[in-house]
DNA sequence: TACAGTTACGGACCGCGTAAGCATA
DNA sequence: TATGCTTACGCGGTCCGTAACTGTA
């Protein structure tokens, strides 16, 4: 049993049992890869893939529980490495996150500024998408951050943890009527047409049943995918706006007015997610703490030797999380 | 990085930094373990070791580091192998288990011949000694299981799993005036000279401390480490004995009585540990059923893939462990 | 006729063991 | 002088890439 040869049967897995696809993502050429793992088969005893005449078309059930040990001895090898390459130089590396529209083009840019300013040999990758999208990459590994709100079943392999709790805001033009409005009802925004994020309006808690709960009608003029459609939108007078908190910026916005909505709308709380188990290199530590500062690096590592994730809710469970 | 070089390095550490003598551990040879760890030190670009002149006489910070990573990494090849064996013939292997005398000599030998029966291509291996000797065969995963009874913290890395219940015996001859009474209280044993474990009068909740609570003057005759000493000086009528219920056998102690001692000495109970997330053979998940029946295969994998003492003990929170 | 995997082969590399060298107690 | 680690070197095994072959959609 080699190293090599489980990394080359996870990589197998990964690529949907297709040998030559994972030749080419380990750059390396198929006839090896294909000899090694019968060679690992040879000396476990037992076939790990099924076959179909010269195609692997199943992991056998004992493969699979090979697989499992085997990605586990990987994972900590990969933690080995970054080990090292912390000792050699803290300061150098790369970082990939996975983000949404909101937290990428509001939350993160000031984090982003003040982490190159203190690491700036560090690579940054940042990859926006929608929550399934994120999920993605990081079931994958491909990512060491994602940064969401919601969706915790969407991410089983993670520790997800708590950066800050947000609400929403109303948005209209200055000369609005709802703008002379400190603390308006869910029924006076129901006179307008709402213009909201597409994701605001499925799934439980959505804005139609809360307005449904009130026995209110809801017309949405515009579901955008991001804030800054939403607020485009409501310049040009085709409703009220209600997006999260974060995405008012008071200097580019003078033109509208943002009232505060956490009376009328659900709290979110923002978390950054990080596969547990993970070794994280210095600088990661150094950039929860900028997206979070009550995530001590200590807390960071609690949570990461859990081995669920209600074992990380525990550990996480006292922390106070600001609001943003 | 390569697996064998990872473990040249643990063994080098087991082996108390010695080089040579982990060379003679992995029937390998000792330049090429120098080598191989010079390679590696080389390629991670830090230190492991520190040395001074030639010789190797501490581990660096980042060292200690890379060998609790992969020490978890030869744990799960180690579970790979024995996934290879089970699949290969499920009825061949080795088990060893290490063990007090109590358990040996009167709890095992039914258990283990019904093993024998089922299961005649598995090598056995029996390793008597104190709860410490056992918590060493532990801690360097000599044995595959530990039976034992109380001393929890000296088992640190293993799954405590309750087996059974005991209380103790007063044990004496058939016509001593004890023999008569059917629920004699600590007044009247004290009256007699008392013959017992070692360890029953060692640490808090001992023999010592029960009679001085109530009051009462204990009077030793002989500590023994085992039943059968402690049975034959009661049969030279030395004093009363106290053992465990298990230690008094129907047909051989025909001479003595033994009176329930349930209502005077607090119960015990006996577990069987195994290291944490280890892989079990079939047949091992076998003999476990046949020590203690609540302990099923499901129960107890749950129970090995908790990652802390605490985790096991919820797990088997509720079970109903047996009287003996 | 593409595509996926197997078989065959030569070259490069690498790990092991032996033997000799060096430092320390 | 014994112990323990390093250096040097040759052998054997192994892993890789290329190329040719086989079976399948």
């Amino acid at each position: 049993m080699k190293l090599h040869q489980l990394r080359y049967l996870v990589t197998i897995v990964q690529n949907g049992l297709n040998i030559t696809a994972a030749a080419r993502a380990l750059h390396t050429s198929q006839p090896g890869i294909s000899k090694q793992i019968r060679l690992l088969e040879e000396e476990l005893g037992f076939q790990i893939f099924e076959r179909e005449g010269r195609n692997v078309t199943r992991v056998t059930a004992a493969g699979q529980a090979v697989v499992e040990h085997a990605a586990r001895m990987l994972e900590e090898a990969e933690n080995i490495r970054r080990l090292s390459a912390d000792f050699q130089d803290e300061n150098r590396g790369s970082m990939s996150i996975a983000t949404t529209h909101t937290q990428a083009r509001y939350v993160l840019p000031p984090v982003i500024k003040q982490f190159r300013a203190r690491y700036p040999k560090v690579d940054l990758h940042l990859h926006q998408g929608t929550s399934e999208q994120i999920a993605d990459l990081a079931a994958a590994d491909r990512v060491d951050f994602s940064i969401a709100t919601g969706s915790h079943e969407l991410f089983p392999t993670l520790a997800l943890m708590p950066c800050f709790r947000w609400h929403r805001d109303i948005v209209v033009p200055r000369d609005h009527p709802l703008a002379f409005v400190t603390k308006p009802t869910l029924k006076q925004i129901s006179e307008y047409p709402i213009v909201s994020y597409v994701f605001s309006f499925t799934g439980r808690s959505s804005l139609s049943e809360l307005f449904e709960r009130h026995g209110l009608k809801l017309e949405v003029a515009l579901t955008a995918r991001d804030a800054d459609v939403i607020k485009t939108y409501v310049r040009l007078g085709l409703g009220v706006g209600i997006i999260a908190s974060m995405a008012y910026e008071e200097n580019e916005d003078r033109d509208l007015v943002a009232i505060d909505g956490s009376h009328l709308f659900p709290e979110s709380v923002t978390w950054i997610g990080v596969r547990r188990g993970r070794l994280l290199r210095g600088y990661m530590y150094e950039f929860i703490r900028l997206v979070a500062p009550q995530l001590t690096r200590k807390l960071v590592n609690r949570a990461l030797a859990e081995k669920d994730a209600a074992g990380v809710g525990a550990v996480l469970e006292s922390i106070k999380v600001p609001s943003y």
